[in-house]
DNA sequence: ATAGTCTTCGGAAACGTTTGAGCTGCGAAA
DNA sequence: TTTCGCAGCTCAAACGTTTCCGAAGACTAT
């Protein structure tokens, strides 16, 4: 698997490999003649040109890093999905890593990619003080956050409006007849959760609703997490009629302690997730949902990142796109008796 | 966001910049006075090594490529984790690639990593013809192929075994009381489905049944597609106890067709799927189906690619893992009037 | 014919690292 | 005292590109 380089062709073509360059480069300044000597040769000798060595001497790699905490989750996959497709339509190549939702983790492979000099990051952090832990290495390399409301952070982060989508979501069973809502996930920790909660409590009180928590200690949000803490929840007489998920996948986790309770979705109880990951469209699931706008967010993330590896100098941006809501089968109406 | 090379550590310790580089690699001839000095002045002035100039001597990005048809595809992705993990743990980043099941692109993808130098590429392929396209470029690149089953090709490939799970299944299905069992999903096209049919039939065969199938025309696997066979299936009266789908999500496909024809699952017809992705183990679905074991695969998938990569002149491996049957609520036992 | 301009190409430096070969000084063996 | 070996370091080449600068030749204008 030895390498056909540029002097090879050059030798054959009997030019100098400058000159090659150029042909190759589609530079003006070479003759028609010798080009398509050149590219004749190149095609007979399989050449193909060593990025590296190009990256070496461009002072650019054109490769992305991006670090997710779990690429088998489907939120991040699907993201990455459209990250890589905008990336590659520009012009680059992702490298991707998981941080195993481990902040040193987090912090060794963004040195990683330092050391790798990859033209940027795309980051969905681990935590919300992702920000912290990270904060000494920025500085040296072009970064976007995605899915993490950073506020008055000077770096740059693309986001949904979770504020927005949480109230959203509370209208729309208040316009179904429910007045008893429970919101049911995390709260505190991640900025994510936090303005979800934030949006559900204001929606509340705009609405003259009591807000009711029932709180996720967890730090992971998985299936298993929403589904030990729906069991509790099940264990005693339910007062509310609807509850809201503060994620996809904590909703899921409710529908199987629901199952096994034997309370019927939608009948006895209306369910409400936020995400839209792609499980929530599955047969017999149906979740509604409030979406986040996954190749939106996608494409804004490579874009805003691109514009910030093109000038340096230019200060941060925030992206804050709006949620929508869409409906299927585990929210009904409900008589106001 | 400029550079701090080992020239400038070397000024700043008064030494040449081959010391310096002798010194972080840990080499005996140099003496520990210096190295502390060097190492000390290495953190105090930020210095992370240049992984691009390092692989142009060496001759090795400690890169692999992996290029998959869809990362959001929950089988991919899954895999895809694990791979990363393995890879990581071997000192490997993953440079990720979506082919789109497109045969061009997988091509130019594939060029695309022999381009940027690379150590190896794990593909799952496009389909069972990705081996014809891209073979007068696999010379060029350690390649390991998973997920298809190459036969009698001359190049490596790590698969769960086909025939034997779909055989499998059927045996367990006859178990349960089955005895008229429908196939249902592609057959021809990609090796993989041609040995899963393969395995249907024999056990059919072995046990006395009659085979048929239902075939699936599209190329894609979507759950769509196999939402739209379903219906098809459904629009006459059912002459099966049981269907033994092709893929999960086809499995998923007949599920929501099953659905809204009011046909329940497990009570009037069993499922049993082949694969195991994630979505099947969800709630409301428990969909049981032979399973691929993913993380075995990820592993020796870049454990055999290393292997090729460290001896070059080495064959080819051709690996194959036995899958195992996951019992999930599809299936039920059934009397035999 | 001379000067000037353009076109087309070659030479060489630069990117940041690794590494084989060579150099220096010091202690020990002869 | 001379020679040798060795530890500890420096020099310089090499990896495969891109690109600045300049040179040679052809052509045009005077």
């Amino acid at each position: 698997m030895k390498q056909v380089t540029i002097k090879d062709i050059a030798r054959a073509a009997g030019v100098s490999y400058s000159t090659v360059s150029r042909s190759l480069s589609g530079s003006p300044e070479i003759s028609e003649k010798t080009r398509k000597r050149v590219l004749e040769l190149c095609r007979e000798m399989n050449y193909t040109a060593n990025t590296v060595a190009r990256s070496m001497v461009m002072k650019s790699t054109k490769l992305l890093g991006l670090i997710v905490t779990d690429i088998s989750n489907p939120f991040m996959s699907e993201l990455a999905y459209y990250i890589d497709g905008q990336a590659r339509a520009r012009g680059y190549n992702i490298v991707l890593c998981n941080s195993l939702r481990s902040l040193e983790q987090e912090r060794s492979l963004f040195e990683l990619m330092i050391s790798r000099k990859v033209d940027g990051v795309i980051l969905l952090p681990a935590e919300s003080e992702s920000y912290n832990t990270l904060e000494s290495l920025l500085p040296r390399m072009p970064t976007i956050f995605v899915g993490e409301n950073l506020r008055d952070v000077p770096e740059s982060f693309v986001t949904v409006d979770n504020y927005r989508g949480a109230y959203m979501g509370v209208e729309y069973l208040y316009r179904l007849g429910h007045r008893r809502i429970l919101y049911f996930g995390k709260r505190k920790g991640s900025t994510t959760h936090q303005l979800r909660s934030e949006g559900y409590r204001a929606a509340c009180e705009e609405l003259g609703l009591e807000p009711r928590y029932m709180n996720n200690t967890f730090s992971s949000t998985s299936i298993r997490n929403g589904y030990q803490l729906a069991q509790q929840l099940f264990s005693q007489p339910l007062r509310e009629t609807a509850v809201f998920a503060a994620t996809d996948t904590n909703a899921l986790g409710i529908l199987q302690a629901a199952e096994e309770k034997g309370i019927r979705i939608p009948e006895d109880l209306s369910l409400l997730g936020f995400d839209n990951i792609r499980d929530s469209g599955l047969p017999r699931i149906g979740l509604t949902t409030v979406e986040q706008p996954k190749k939106l967010l996608a494409s804004m993330a490579v874009d805003s990142l691109l514009d910030k590896i093109a000038n340096d100098q230019a200060g941060y941006t925030h992206r804050i796109l709006t949620p929508s809501l869409v409906e299927r089968t585990t929210c009904r109406a409900v008589s106001r008796a």
